[in-house]
DNA sequence: TGTACATCAGTGAACGCGCGTTCACTGATGTAC
DNA sequence: TGTACATCAGTGAACGCGCGTTCACTGATGTAC
């Protein structure tokens, strides 16, 4: 038995962490398989070792998502995010909307980076961002009280993950910053998360 | 002289109106030259003598939306939709976020179907997304009184844009709906636009 | 009116390149004895 | 303990294919006379 049991699943997880950033950078057709193993310190023909094709290891590095250490404040993994009061909700809705998280593209939330991605995906791509999508509904809905919480939690939702999908997407900073800033001033309003 | 003056700035459009289909169906890594031109009932060789790149064409494509004959009811061209009054402007708002334009790939927004891509893409194609972006704007904040019309108009456009983009990149018909309803209660509530 | 001509939109074969995938090979490792 | 061996993760050259782009050519057209 050579090399010890947990080498080949290292050397998978690591070509699973290097695919998750570039497909989050350059979505799923333009990424090569020679970047995502040189970015894991491999060659080429090592990928078909781990992986059958490239949708497989997509599906992979889109699920990988889920597990991850989440980027700050989400990172407390120990606070219950469905209950976190108005403080804690306001720094996260801070954080989502942050300009930080316009430029991390690499550790970006998969609801911001790969929308297209997923609506052109298949069912197992689509499986995995619902799952995504849906623990963020239940964070908006856990902090809100009175009626229809559901209701506000999904248009609040739609609204974070528009207002990020558009300040990606625009070139002039002073117009994503408006959009980040209008987004994050209606959320506060209609939460009463404010300070 | 051969050919009529228009002959040639005929076909540019046909190319142009097949790109954007396609680009809004498949993305711009995934489309090819040849099936543009196939779709344009032309051959590939003939691309070139108008457009210097595939890049180029992308610019013209996501732009076109904004000369199309519009969706009903934006299709009215000779009604100012930027002062349509309360019951127009829920009408847009029912149209956009309808089913029918989550089904309609083809002649979708291209805010909606194409922002991952203009994320990705040089200043000429974030340029013409900006375009459509911001007539997008000024609708929603023409059609709106009292102060802060701007920041509420933002804060609207990232809601819907948001909420269909999620519609699209879910697999389960119900959630979508949900997005999307919720989304369409959200505005009515707060414009008042309602009936 | 008819005919020769110049123009140029459109054709389709070809080119070069890069990508996903394959495959014969290498060499690091744990095991057997 | 030391050595020969079997395994298989990883290598890198090569293959086949498709795509963006180029280019020499075609043929439909309006004009000149």
């Amino acid at each position: 038995m050579p090399y010890s049991p947990e080498h080949k699943q290292k050397t998978r997880e690591r070509i699973v962490e290097s695919a998750r950033r570039l497909f989050n950078r350059k979505g799923f057709a333009e990424v090569t398989i020679d970047e995502i193993m040189a970015e894991a310190g491999l060659t080429r023909g090592g990928f078909y070792k781990h992986f059958a094709t490239k949708e497989e290891l997509y599906a992979d590095a889109v699920r990988q998502f889920l597990c991850l250490s989440r980027p700050e404040p989400w990172q407390a993994a120990h606070v219950d995010l469905c209950a976190a009061g108005p403080t804690l909700a306001r720094m996260i809705v801070d954080a989502y909307l942050s300009r930080e998280h316009v430029d991390d593209i690499d550790g970006s939330c998969p609801l911001v980076a790969l929308p297209s991605d997923a609506a052109r995906g298949n069912g197992t791509v689509k499986a995995a961002f619902r799952e995504v999508l849906e623990m963020m509904v239940a964070v908006f809905q856990g902090n809100l009280a009175g009626p229809a919480s559901r209701d506000r939690a999904l248009a609040l939702t739609a609204l974070c993950i528009g207002a990020m999908v558009i300040a990606r997407a625009v070139d002039e900073g002073g117009l994503a910053d408006a959009f980040r800033g209008a987004a994050r001033d209606h959320v506060m309003a209609t939460t009463g998360w404010a300070a």
